[in-house]
DNA sequence: GTCTATATAGTGATAGAC
DNA sequence: GTCTATCACTATATAGAC
């Protein structure tokens, strides 16, 4: 079924405004005005505000998990560095994703309720969670890695990585950067990231 | 000056909800009915709804800076273990200051210049780096951390306290946990981080 | 100081003309 | 499919009675 191209533009335009400010603080007025239509057709398409939202929620959301599927074949050591990577590359690509995705699930228990949903659902995500866990264990078990849960690994990583793109609005104002001095500064981080969690998790009995 | 009960009522209450819920979406006709008054009082007694939450939001983020002072004649991994236990203290018992003063800092330009000015008028601040990178190049020179930026090393630290707590509704609501066992998992987050920053800056050359 | 009433503006959503 | 007009609602803020 071929979109409309108007469609297609309001939704685009909704993206982007849901995305810099929240669902709270856009209105279908705004989107209607940054496309350059009437505010009744945004009702037209996607009938509410809410309908609209969602369709853009729940793409981004399946975002958040599309890196989690690691690549066989390979020792511990280099899957996290390769998640790392590939985590750091879709934030930087989608730099507002982040605080989008917290700030909605923080704010509203509906959407804490869908997202925990699909979750579950997603029972894919408990079979990677066990591949990881095997080649963690094996790791430890052969005192190359400290004995560590991987559930605190996990949070130890995503909180690196997801407050770095949190936090990156205050810094990029805070010291006036422009978008080459933030690339650096995000390259920098990564790699300062790794630094700390490879060492951190390394067990010192090699 | 002894303020009237109902304006400190209203204070308090106000402050609940703005936590709770942030500015846009706590409508002083919210806090008058949690207090039991009418809305007009709200207004009566502190004019705009901007005013009110000024004041709430300055006083908070005076808690964001207040763990920064370091006990003096010290080593610097006692001093780092003293403000992750002081830091860890406040938030535990803030749980809704981390995203309080992120969302509005991230929501609204003008907050974000009002808490840059803050900062930089507190050249106390300026005092306590100079301290803490003292005290870690120190270290460094003399072999017990391997080297780093005390802002990488600060942002790290920030990072995975200041992540614990934001996505601490998601936790408790995921895995419907109760009071008791927040406050394990928090003690047992707090634990796995030190761990994570000692064993990530310590040098292996000793 | 505390109330009711109201001015003004903005919201999401729909009806109906073209 | 796109528009104008409008409804019902909620918000902040103020005026004025008591």
């Amino acid at each position: 079924m071929k979109k409309n191209p108007l469609e297609e533009q309001i939704l685009q335009t909704a993206e982007e405004l849901f995305l810099e400010k929240g669902f709270d603080a856009t209105s279908t007025t705004d989107i209607a005005k940054k496309v350059g239509c009437n505010q009744a057709l945004v009702h037209y398409y996607f009938r509410t505000k809410e309908k609209l939202f969602m369709q853009i929620f729940s793409k981004k959301q399946e975002m958040v998990f599309s890196c989690l599927k690691l690549s066989e074949e390979t020792d511990f050591q280099t899957a996290l560095n390769d998640f790392i990577d590939a985590y750091f590359e879709l934030l930087m690509q989608n730099r507002k994703l982040p605080f989008f995705i917290i700030n909605e699930l923080i704010m509203r228990d509906d959407r804490r309720q869908y997202f925990r949903k699909k979750v579950i659902e997603s029972l894919e995500y408990l079979k990677y969670y066990s591949a990881w866990n095997m080649m963690l264990q094996k790791e430890i078990a052969e005192g190359r890695i400290r004995p560590i849960e991987l559930a605190d690994l996990t949070l130890h990583v995503v909180s690196l990585l997801v407050f770095t793109f949190i936090s990156l609005p205050l810094y990029s104002d805070f010291f006036k950067k422009d978008e080459t001095e933030i690339r650096t500064y995000l390259n920098h981080r990564k790699e300062a990231i790794k630094e700390l969690i490879f060492n951190g998790i390394k067990s010192n009995r090699i």
